[in-house]
DNA sequence: TGAGTAAGGTCAACGCTGTTGGCATAAGGT
DNA sequence: ACCTTATGCCAACAGCGTTGACCTTACTCA
């Protein structure tokens, strides 16, 4: 079996699988998205991988050099989906209000990889293009360096932390998703007021708003934020925080 | 074998397993949550989990209806640890704050199971009692009812988000952990200015950071919101939100 | 005190999984 | 046209969650 994986730049011989299909990095990326959508976050595995392929399961090892690696080539093609198409504006606030749904966006769009990828640091182009951006965002309003540092990093996280969360409640097994859906409705909804006032008097409220993601809200504070320590640090010279 | 898991105030007949453990929900959540601890994130399998209880694997279906009824049980034992030992102040803001960094830290002692759990509704008793403490304590503020909900639901989905987050990374196989950390130093950090300018001047900075959650940035950000809209709901009367 | 019941522990088996070593084949540089 | 070797394929391994049947023994009730 292969040694190594041969990157893809160096790969001369593009010798087709019995079925006829010319295997490829992308290839792969892609079929292992489609197979998520189609079979679950537990749907992805290297032997259905192989089938909706049309070639050998251990292909995959001439490519990848296991799934953990496949999962980071994942990751960033979810970064790229995300970053791809974006018309900057030059008004950063608008530019990183726009960069952070788009992230929320790209990775509810496949739940089930956004799960698997959100905490990973793959290292690769979409990624590092994204978080020059990013950086290149912030340092043009004229934050000093430390501030600029600590907001792309609070910025970033809480738009993984918050598409993670969201994803994973879509990414559940059907069965469980269900489950942990018909507890609103089967247990909060139910509870007497003598024992629970708070939930009983809120609960239809709570059961309403219960598929509603809060990132644009906690997107928009963080911003404020922001704001706040932009308009310091160009009245106040060096001053950079309180 | 089981048709139906036997609820555990139900249960008469305590047998010892052949190596004399006295088996209980309990002791099997505290066993899994060890495991978790000590195998890493997939290191919680049914029959590890019967050779630590000193049981046979199957045994697990007595007591529970397969994993996904255990990963419930833990996810409420995180919870009910997270708030155990709590000291309200009556102070609406300390007390969440209080409650927003517990929630923290409860799931980072045991990362492995956060990741498992963060995005779970299991409807158990520890989860509706915090629950019930959140909403009255942002009851007791004078809030109306739509902007108790509103920033219940952002408190408890950050909380969460950000926990699962941080979680997630310190859950890694130590490999893929080892390995992401290795990408900021020998790929970031390496980037050169022609290229990634502001990489290349904010990589120092970046690497510092790394290890740092931002959660705790985030959570004052919600609270300051949250501070401004209860004024309003005093002074305005009726007047909700801008 | 003794008998009957069924809770609960154990065993064996099923069809999955990721991964690997060895082998066959054909692509592409020369 | 040849030769090298990249690349696809096959078979096998250990370990996974789950299940049905079986057996043992704790508890109930007379």
């Amino acid at each position: 079996m292969a040694k190594k994986v041969v990157p893809e730049e160096e790969r001369r011989r593009r010798r087709p699988t019995r079925q006829g299909v010319v295997v490829t990095q992308q290839l792969i990326v892609e079929t292992a998205l489609r197979m998520l959508h189609e079979h679950g976050r537990d749907g992805l595995t290297v032997r259905r991988l192989g089938l909706a392929l049309g070639a050998d399961p251990s292909t995959l090892y001439r490519y990848f050099r296991g799934i953990d690696d496949l999962t980071l080539a994942i990751a960033d093609e979810l970064i790229g989906r995300a970053m791809r198409g974006r018309r900057p504006t030059g008004q950063w606030r608008t530019d990183l209000r726009e960069i952070g749904l788009r992230i929320h966006t790209a990775y509810l769009a496949h739940p089930e990889a956004a799960v698997l990828t959100a905490s990973r640091v793959s290292g690769r182009a979409n990624e590092i293009a994204g978080d020059e951006t990013l950086l290149g965002v912030l340092r043009s309003t004229g934050l000093p360096d430390p501030d600029v540092v600590r907001i792309y990093q609070a910025f970033v996280d809480q738009a993984l932390a918050f598409a993670a969360l969201d994803a994973a409640s879509l990414a559940l097994p059907e069965a469980a998703r269900a489950a942990d859906e018909r507890v609103w409705h089967a247990t909060y909804a139910e509870l007497p007021a003598e024992t629970h006032p708070n939930i009983a008097a809120l609960a239809p409220l709570l059961v309403a708003r219960m598929n509603d993601s809060a990132y644009p809200t906690a997107l928009e504070m963080l911003l404020d934020s922001a704001e706040a320590s932009i308009r310091r640090a160009r009245r106040g010279g060096d001053r950079a925080d309180t």
